[in-house]
DNA sequence: TCATTAACTGAGG
DNA sequence: CCTCAGTTAATGA
């Protein structure tokens, strides 16, 4: 795999934002990185560990998730190619979470010290950077008030609005369809519901004409009245185009 | 294994 | 009394 096909996903999301040069892509393009493949349900990177390397996800889905001492898993966030989901480990010694390959993945392994060397000489990418983080934080604060406030219909919507910008943004939507690659099991652990009831308010959803989810893929049906119940607005993702 | 559905239950408005 | 969501169990793909 060539280094532009590695970074070409990262690339795009940093480029939303315009603040990087070429040259700033160059570099970003010519970091060392090993590209190592995973199985679904293969932990990435788990809690614990104290990883000298950050992980850029270039292909496949995988979740960040904390497991409770009696077996319960919560997903803290769901990421997609393009995201470097471990960056806060680059200044956070241990992992305080696993990062698990929802399905296969192609994952690049980039060194702590290639990355901080890059942030010193490339004061554009720190604040790239320093933004990602911050647009990571504003995603968990909507993801708290989404499993702790809304009933399940708007909660599953609204997280099918945000897949649906981000996939956008990275080139992997066709429309208002895209591919999601999670059982009911693995949306209920997101979404902080039962299997059974994410079952019951796909159908709901299904027949009120919002949104199809079928075999892995997510169709929006209507867009305006999901987003109504959902009440998103994808201000918190920072990447308007405006 | 995963998805679907029904029936029942309790919490809470 | 109604809505929402968890539990259990049966069944289908």
């Amino acid at each position: 795999m060539d280094r532009k096909t590695i970074t070409a996903s990262l690339v795009k999301r940093m480029r939303f934002s315009e603040e990087l040069d070429d040259d700033d892509v160059l570099a970003i393009e010519t970091l060392p990185i090993a590209v190592k493949d995973f199985a679904d349900n293969q932990h990435v990177v788990s809690d614990g560990e104290q990883p000298t390397q950050c992980c850029l996800l270039i292909e496949g889905f995988a979740v960040r998730a904390k497991t409770t001492k009696d077996g319960g898993r919560q997903i803290l966030s769901i990421h997609i190619p393009g995201d470097i989901p471990d960056l806060q480990s680059l200044y956070l010694q241990e992992m305080d979470h696993d990062l698990i390959a929802l399905t296969a993945c192609t994952v690049g392994f980039i060194p702590h010290l290639a990355l901080r060397e890059l942030v010193r000489k490339r004061p554009n990418i720190a604040e790239v950077f320093w933004r990602d983080t911050l647009i990571d934080a504003a995603m968990f604060r909507q993801w708290i008030v989404n499993v702790g406030q809304r009933q399940a219909p708007s909660r599953m919507a609204h997280l099918i609005l945000e897949l649906q910008r981000r996939l956008e943004i990275v080139g992997r939507t066709k429309g208002d369809s895209f591919r999601l690659p999670m059982t009911q099991d693995e949306l209920a652990d997101a979404l902080g519901l039962t299997a059974v009831h994410v079952n019951r308010t796909a159908k709901q959803l299904r027949q009120d004409g919002l949104l199809l989810i079928q075999r892995q893929t997510v169709k929006i049906l209507n867009k305006e009245k999901l987003k109504e119940l959902a009440d998103f607005d994808d201000a918190y993702l920072h990447q308007s185009t405006s």
